[in-house]
DNA sequence: GTGGTCTAGACCACC
DNA sequence: GTGGTCTAGACCACT
C-alpha cells in the first residue's frame, strides 16, 4: 500500500493518514472487511511514528470507519460506513463555506465553482484517492 | 460590523478572522474601498488581541485582499481581488477532495453532493456570510 | 511638476518625495539654480502634509541638494550637487548586496544582473525620472 | 553560523536577518536541504526574541526559499530556489531606480555604476556573504 | 524539543 | 491615532 505523506505540510502526518484511508475507501481501493497494514508495518512503511499511526487508526475506530481486533489486526468495518452524521455535516458545510467565499471573491461562477466539486467528487470515487 | 470568534474551536482565532473578512468581501457586506475597523479597534471589539487581528490583515494583505494606507488604516483592495492563482487552485483541490471523499463513503452521491456545493456557494455570495 | 505619491506603499511619503526629486534632478528635468514649488504650493499639489514636504526638504538641505532661501524660497544647490560621501557609498553597497544576493539566489546571471543595473540607470539619466 | 544584527540600524531586525539569510544562500554557505538553527536556538545566539527570528523565517517560508518540517525544524527548500517573480521583478527595479538616480546625481558615471554592481554581485555570490 | 498561537505591554515612525 | 516592530512569557499540537 501506498501512501504518500507530505513532511512539509501544514497538516499534520495523522490527519494526512487519515484522509488518505478516507479516500482509499471512498475509491474502492478499500472495501468493509478489508484488512489494514498493523500500525508498526505501516509506520515503517511511511517512515513515521509508530504514535502517528496509531492515532489515525484511533481516530477512524472512533468515527466508525475501521475496525480494531485483538489479534486479527485492523479491519475496515464490516457493517458498513457511517453516514451523514449531524456532526459531519456541519463539518462540511462550514469547510465548503469558506472555499466558496474565496473561490466566489476570486471571481469563480457559481457554476465553475459546481462543476470543479462535482469533478473532483468523480475523480475521489473513481480511483483519484487510489491507495495500492 | 459582526464578526464571531469562536475561542473553543480548533481553527486559530486569526484564521477565523482571516476566513469572516473573506466571507464578508463574498457576501458584498464588504466592497472595494471599504475601510475596515483599526487593528486596536476591532481587537477591542472582538475581546482579543490587536496581534491577533494584526497577522490576519498582514496575511490579507499579503494576498491582495486588503490595502493599508497610510494614516487611513486598512481597507478592501480598492483594486479589485486577486484572481485564481494556482496555489489556491491546488489549496481548493486538495480541501475538495477530502470532504469529497468523506461524503462519498458516508453514502452521498455525486448529485447531492454537488447541489450542496451550489446551495452554499450562493447562500455565500447571496448574504450568507453577512457581516453587518 | 508631476510627483506621484503611492499611499499604499510601504516607503514613507516623504522618502517618496525625497526620491522623486532626486530622480529628477538626475533625469535632468531639475538642474542646478532651478526652483522648487513653495512647501505649501507642493503640498496642495499633492494632496499631502505641509510637514511631509518640509521633512523632504530639510534631508535634500542637509544632505546639500537643495539650499533654502530666506524669502526666494527653495532651489536647487546652484554650486552643483554633493559627491559620492563614503556614507553614500556604504549605503549604495549595503542595499545593492541584499539586492544582489536575491537576484543570485533567483537564478539570475552576473551577466544579466549589470545588464539590469546598467539599463535602469539609463533610463534615470535619460528620463526615465521625469517629474514634468 | 554568525549573523551580525545591528540593534542601531532602522532596517528592522527581522529584515535584517532575511537579508543575512539570502545571502548565506547566494554564498553558498546555506545550500538547498540545508537545516537552519531552531527559531528558539537562533534567537538565543542572536540575543533577540524568538518571535522576530520566527518572522523572519515565516516571511521566507512564504517566499518559497524555506520549509518547516514536521519535527526537524526549518530547512532552505530542497526543492530549489523560487525564480524571477514579477513583484520581484518589480521590487528590484524600483529599488536600483533610486540607487541609480542618487548615484548619477553623486556624479557616478554609468560604467562606474555598471562596474560596482558587477562587483557586488561577484562578491555576494562568491562568499561576500559568508556566515559560517 | 519543535514550530504555532495567543496575550500583554511597550516604543516608534508616520501623518 | 494608525500600523509596525520588539520583547516577554505562556500554552498547545505534533512527533
Amino acid at each position: 500500500m501506498f501512501v504518500e505523506m507530505d513532511l512539509q505540510s501544514e497538516v499534520p502526518l495523522y490527519a494526512q493518514l487519515v484522509d488518505s484511508l478516507i479516500e482509499g475507501i471512498a475509491s474502492g481501493a478499500l472495501k468493509p472487511g478489508d484488512p489494514l497494514p498493523s500500525v508498526r508495518g505501516l509506520a515503517a512503511d511511511l517512515g513515521i511514528n509508530l504514535h502517528t499511526v496509531n492515532k489515525a487508526y484511533t481516530l477512524l475506530k472512533q468515527e466508525g470507519f475501521l475496525q480494531v481486533h485483538r489479534k486479527q489486526g485492523v479491519v475496515v468495518n464490516p457493517g458498513g460506513m457511517p453516514g451523514i452524521t449531524s456532526a459531519f455535516d456541519d463539518k462540511l458545510t462550514r469547510q465548503l463555506k469558506v472555499l466558496a467565499a474565496e473561490s466566489a471573491v476570486r471571481g469563480m461562477s457559481a457554476e465553475a465553482f459546481a462543476d470543479r466539486c462535482k469533478e473532483v467528487f468523480r475523480t475521489a470515487v473513481e480511483g483519484g484517492g487510489r491507495l495500492s
